[in-house]
DNA sequence: GTGAATGCAAACTATTTGCAAAGGT
DNA sequence: ACCTTTGCAAATAGTTTGCATTCAC
């Protein structure tokens, strides 16, 4: 945490107010946040935050890498912090919760074989699992299901 | 195409002009499309279309899973047909063209080593390769790249 | 003929931009 | 002091909804 602070300075960005409370809400949530939910939260930190700011600082914090777009079924609102370099995540679909895993070997066969048979240069892959999380399979029945 | 119209119609919805159009337009494109290109093109076939119809067009069919949305850098505005039940795209970031791939071995084998070390009950993954198609290596510089 | 589907206009949501003021270094 | 960053208001983009009309069956 700190460390990403040191990290943002040294890249060039100021270390400020705003910025910190963003990143504080970041770290602090085990789910994804929409820019409206990281607004209102980061605000106990930073009581004159704009909303405006959550979205520069989010774009911000993607470019480095310490955040991730979360592709859901009805759009891709949601951001999470993330961990590993070239990680992916599984998330719940009834309460958000998001784990972060790294890209395995499955992911480099995959990404060869298709590279392979089609011809393409592979840059970019996303990986993203929809479901529920422990906790959430005992309350939740399993029809959770909304189409893509 | 003609098996869909049927299927469409077995569902138990209307075979109407603006669909029909709309099906034309997808199952011509070798690329992803925004609503508003397939409301151009399908423009050709059915004139009084309008946009609202396609994107209501576009819901029915990804509830159908004839199509699908594709999830891009800056957002997830794109749609493509898909002909796989549980098929991945592949995409070229200058022209736009996709190949669709079955959801192989390496993905089941990754979804299962997931969902032993996390507890999660995995319902959805949606995977996607992004790069460049055999004709844009060719040139297009390998630099394209823009953050997720 | 009847109800589903359409097209328009308007509503709405999410996100971006212009700009003067504030804040970090 | 300088220049980045901020917050506001307004603009924009993308998508959805209400409703009278049209069209497939």
């Amino acid at each position: 945490m700190d460390e990403i602070l040191e990290n943002i300075r040294s890249a060039g960005y100021r270390l400020t107010e705003p910025r910190k409370a963003i990143l504080q809400v970041l770290s602090e949530a085990e789910d994804w946040q929409t820019p409206d939910e990281i607004h209102a939260r980061a605000r106990v930190y930073c009581t004159s935050l704009g909303l405006v700011t959550v979205y520069r600082t989010l774009a911000m914090l993607s470019e480095m890498g310490y955040v991730r777009r979360i592709h859901l079924e009805h759009g891709c609102h949601g951001y999470v912090r993330t961990e590993l370099v070239h990680g992916h995540h599984i998330v719940c679909r009834n309460c958000r919760q998001t784990v972060e895993f790294p890209g395995l070997q499955e992911v480099s066969f995959l990404i060869q074989r298709i590279s392979d048979s089609t011809g393409y240069l592979v840059q970019e892959h996303m990986l993203e699992l929809l479901g529920l999380c422990p906790e959430c399979q005992k309350w939740v029945p399993e029809g959770i299901n909304e189409g893509t």
